[in-house]
DNA sequence: CCCAATAAACGATCATTGATCGTTATATTA
DNA sequence: TAATATAACGATCAATGATCGTTTATTGGG
């Protein structure tokens, strides 16, 4: 074929077919080929793109952090502002459960992540708090958020063993309600507000 | 060679060479041949004892989670009871770290997972905690605690790029104090239990 | 304007990995 | 003791990520 006279490929395109694929078939059905096959071209192709499987991962985090609506993260309440901006970002993760197992086990070095938190870390300290207390409280909120998005999609079949486990069952039965975790949010929020040093208001 | 006089190969000596290979190299490391070349013994045998790489890595989970010190939820004092079952539990997942992603992963079907859970339920239940309130509690505790043994890996490498992140730098370089997590999970737990209805002791 | 350098596709091929198969030799048991 | 089950082996498979050389088109400096 040779090079074809409109390129085939990019790195955008190929972010969005990995991303649609792992959406539907989980982070093993993302495999090179898979990729090459649903756009119509040769497995070999990706690589003149993408230096490995492992940076387009890299590639897949950003494209969902960088969908973290960071306008919450403009209220005039710092402390709306925080709890927005968190929300968004839950929600955001929560966009791609079969990408939460990537997600968590590496590091948060891609520019939208570092971006998040950097935006975060501005309006708390814009509310005084120290360097040591931002850090704190955001990584309070952001251990409770990884946990969160990846608890989601575990559901424990515990169909054949309630004689074994009866309160774990009955707990499953009873399931979480739709803004627990906004109410175990605000929740955690009050709380780091409570503990923290924060001077006067001018 | 033919069947061993005595066997070279058991469930138990599998998994210890499994966890240790993970512990030492990451999940990626755990390769069957890998495995087989530590026991001294050819890949394909370890297909006598476990039926795939799939059930190894439950198997992996149950060891750790059988590693979790019920004891402390012998405490008179429900809530210190749950503190401590809690930090028991974050303690036993920290201490293999490379497992985290494979942990946080897979749902919590063990039987020495829902050991815990259901031991938690129990003081939580005997505290006088309807089903709904005690899955709701258990809920935020265990979604902090996945978050914050997740996340305790996470090392932001941002030496490089003070000028663009100088307040994700200022939060990385005052981390967080060794009791961080006791701390936020106290919080955490006095929250929680201001939210949920209690009948009176007699 | 030409032509060398680059870009972007291809097919072929590799090494690694999890898994299966048939074989062989030892234990166990009926 | 004979029959069956157990547990090792080596060979081999299909799938996967990655590399290589080849081919063809685009592009930019002299």
């Amino acid at each position: 074929m040779g090079r074809p006279s409109e390129p085939l490929l990019s790195r955008e395109i190929i972010v969005d077919a990995a991303m649609s694929i792992v959406d539907e078939g989980g982070i093993s059905a993302m495999t090179t080929r898979a990729i090459a096959t649903r756009l119509g071209v040769g497995q070999a192709s990706l690589y003149n793109h993408i230096a490995s499987r492992d940076e387009l991962l890299d590639l897949l985090n950003a494209r969902i952090l960088a969908s973290v609506d960071l306008a919450p993260l403009d209220h005039p309440d710092w402390t709306e502002a925080v709890y927005g901006g968190t929300l968004a970002f839950l929600a955001a993760l929560r966009r791609h459960p079969n990408m939460m197992g990537v997600l968590a086990t590496r590091p948060a070095r891609t520019d939208p992540s570092l971006t998040y938190y950097e935006r975060m870390h501005e309006r708390l300290r814009g509310a005084g708090l120290s360097a040591q207390d931002s850090a704190r409280f955001l990584f309070a909120i952001d251990d409770y958020c990884i946990g969160a998005a990846l608890n989601t999609e575990v559901d424990v079949e515990i169909n054949q063993r309630q004689d074994k486990f009866p309160l774990v069952t009955e707990a499953m039965q009873a399931g979480r309600p739709a803004d627990h975790h906004k109410a175990t949010l605000r929740l955690l929020l009050n709380g780091l507000i409570a503990t923290v040093e924060i001077p006067a208001q001018q």
